[in-house]
DNA sequence: CTGAAAGCGCTTACAG
DNA sequence: CTGAAAGCGCTTACAG
């Protein structure tokens, strides 16, 4: 008969010859709505159908066709993490919190890496549109338009930014309490008796440099110390980065005795700055970072820092793409919580001692 | 008129009702086999045309559904990049050159993070390939299996592994010349007079822990260099795992004069060990990394390194995928070469003085 | 270039 | 639970 011959026809490659939700119900010797009932949660489909036709699809190593049903159905369970910078660790970090939040909820979150260029980022997001994601989490690049992310979130797309907001798109965002966290560290080396502290690192561009900044600042109005122009310098946020910024620092000044950087990885580049001049770290000068990655209570000296949860921020943005995704609205920002891990970095300076009480211990 | 009516009860949620192909005809005044033409790159339409159907697409903010395309020529233009551990940052530089690779030729990858779990990559992959991706690049879990491997790529998924290579499966590897590489390491520490070296860190479950080993153990052996058990301690690839490992060798057997370690990050928890002993790494004792991570340069002392080029194996991975998806076999070996970084982390032993000629300097 | 029709692999809704 | 039918948004193939 006709159908034995195409099957014969088709052995040598059989394998790549998908089965499909009818050869399934053919096998199981089921109708077609009851294999896609079973494929859905199999809601009243009594037990024993359901085995029949799970040992079905595994004999026939059939595989559910999401996009198929996505195109009926016009759901999805594909989230995109829209990356600004895979090579940064802190935000490794991040996405792997945010991915076990995603996984935990039967999402499929892909990560796709826009390296800080706006034109990646448009063309990615194209691309992961045409392919039916359900929603975007997003750091976003330097330069994004307020108009292009709104659009996106207008256009019926839930999208939540992480660590970055873009001032004036009406977008949640998921942001670490930086004003604070640079307020705290500022605040612990004044204690320590610095009073020429330099803020080091940054792009000034993005939104997190300037919350940063402000938290210096506030500080150091705050306890009355003067602040020049020069004791703040930005440069890339890579190790190398921070190294070239504490060198122009201390070029110009030599009286800086303490310095908060940007982040962690700065804090890195200015170990080796210091230590290029010969400076100790956490003897010769003082230095806070600011993340709390697992390296930094590793190194020597351990580097005292501001830690910010990665769990927090994946656990929220999760939750707020929750509800993102359940009434389309709400564009409130949450601030996560932030705290001083103090370490060897530090030193005091005149007359007073390196106090460890009101402080957290790592 | 109907039309009219329904346009308006629509209004309120306009944004989120998704454009079609026959509205882009509709609005363009083509049909809608030209507007499926103009999608797929516009062969034999001429250029008014394909003007008019590009505006009709910009003024309806039309979307491509590329998986109801997919559904019916089962094409696929996402290729998924399965990482064994995003907190890696070899490997995120690694993901970054394949990006760039699979980017510059219209493809779109996705990375997806396993965190080394068997369990989480079967689950991960088996929702990938129900959205229908072109093919996989996968840094496999320890304990996956050989049936899994080639049954995922038996099922007309190309698939090609990268660093790691899981015996018995019949799949393309990429990975860097892991022998070679360790061999050089060791040779040089030996030309530099040692002769109790440590092989430290590393996961003996992987492939690579092998290979690396066994470059260690033929540069020894050629030296007529006993190795003892204990001179060979593997750990977690963690910075942590480094520290603990240098520990272990060196309370058992404080004699030991220089270690190769598994890889860079291994490395730098070994300079945290030794400095908690009051060792300084390059004066008191000789360390060499292996991968050459951006930070190995810059910190102090400057690592000596095995340097394996993540262009090179991103570049060449994306190409055996190429060759994969065009005749579907082809399950040869890529080994991508290495070079060895002499810096400042090795120092001569005995009547030797450190050698810099023949040794490509950084 | 157009137009009408069939099909990709699912889901949906409904009568039985 | 089943079965027949229509539809999701595209592509394909073909006659005009």
């Amino acid at each position: 008969m006709v159908f034995v011959m195409a099957d014969r026809k088709s052995a040598s490659y059989v394998a790549s010859k998908k089965a499909t939700v009818i050869d399934v119900a053919r096998t199981a010797g089921v109708s077609k709505s009851t294999v896609s009932l079973v494929l859905r949660g199999g809601v009243g489909v009594k037990a024993r159908t359901i085995e029949k036709v799970n040992a079905a699809i595994d004999a026939l190593g059939y595989v559910y066709n999401r996009e198929a049903a996505g195109l009926r159905n016009r759901e999805s369970n594909m989230l995109a993490i829209v990356a600004n910078d895979l090579a940064n660790p802190y935000l490794a970090q991040v996405i792997i919190a945010l991915e076990t939040a995603l996984t935990d909820q039967g999402l499929v979150p892909v990560v796709v890496n826009i390296n800080e260029s706006e034109a990646r980022q448009r063309s990615l997001v194209a691309s992961l549109k045409e392919h039916n994601v359900a929603g975007f989490f997003i750091t976003p690049a330097p330069k994004t338009s307020a108009d292009w992310l709104q659009g996106l979130a207008s256009a019926g797309y839930p999208t939540v930014c992480l660590m970055r907001e873009i001032a004036g798109a009406n977008v949640p965002v998921v942001v670490p309490d930086n004003r604070r966290g640079m307020y705290l560290s500022t605040k612990y080396l004044i204690d320590l008796g610095h009073t020429r502290i330099a803020f080091v690192g940054g792009v000034e561009s993005i939104s997190d440099y300037q919350e940063r900044k402000e938290g210096f600042l506030s500080a150091m109005q705050e306890a009355e110390l003067a602040v020049k122009d020069s004791d703040i310098e930005p440069s890339s946020t890579k190790r190398e980065g921070g190294q070239l910024a504490v060198t122009r620092v201390l070029d110009r000044d030599p009286s800086i005795s303490a310095m908060v950087c940007f982040t962690d990885v700065v804090a890195y580049g200015a170990y080796t700055a210091l230590r290029d001049r010969g400076l100790v770290p956490g003897k010769d000068i003082s230095v806070v970072g600011f993340d709390d990655l697992e390296d930094s209570r590793l190194m020597s000296p351990a580097l005292t820092t501001i830690r910010v949860n990665a769990e927090d921020i994946g656990r929220v943005a999760s939750e707020r793409m929750q509800q993102c995704r359940e009434h389309s609205l709400s564009s409130d920002n949450d601030v996560v919580g932030v705290k001083l891990m103090v370490r060897s970095s530090c030193c005091a300076i005149g007359d007073k001692v390196a106090h460890s009480t009101s402080v957290p211990k790592d």
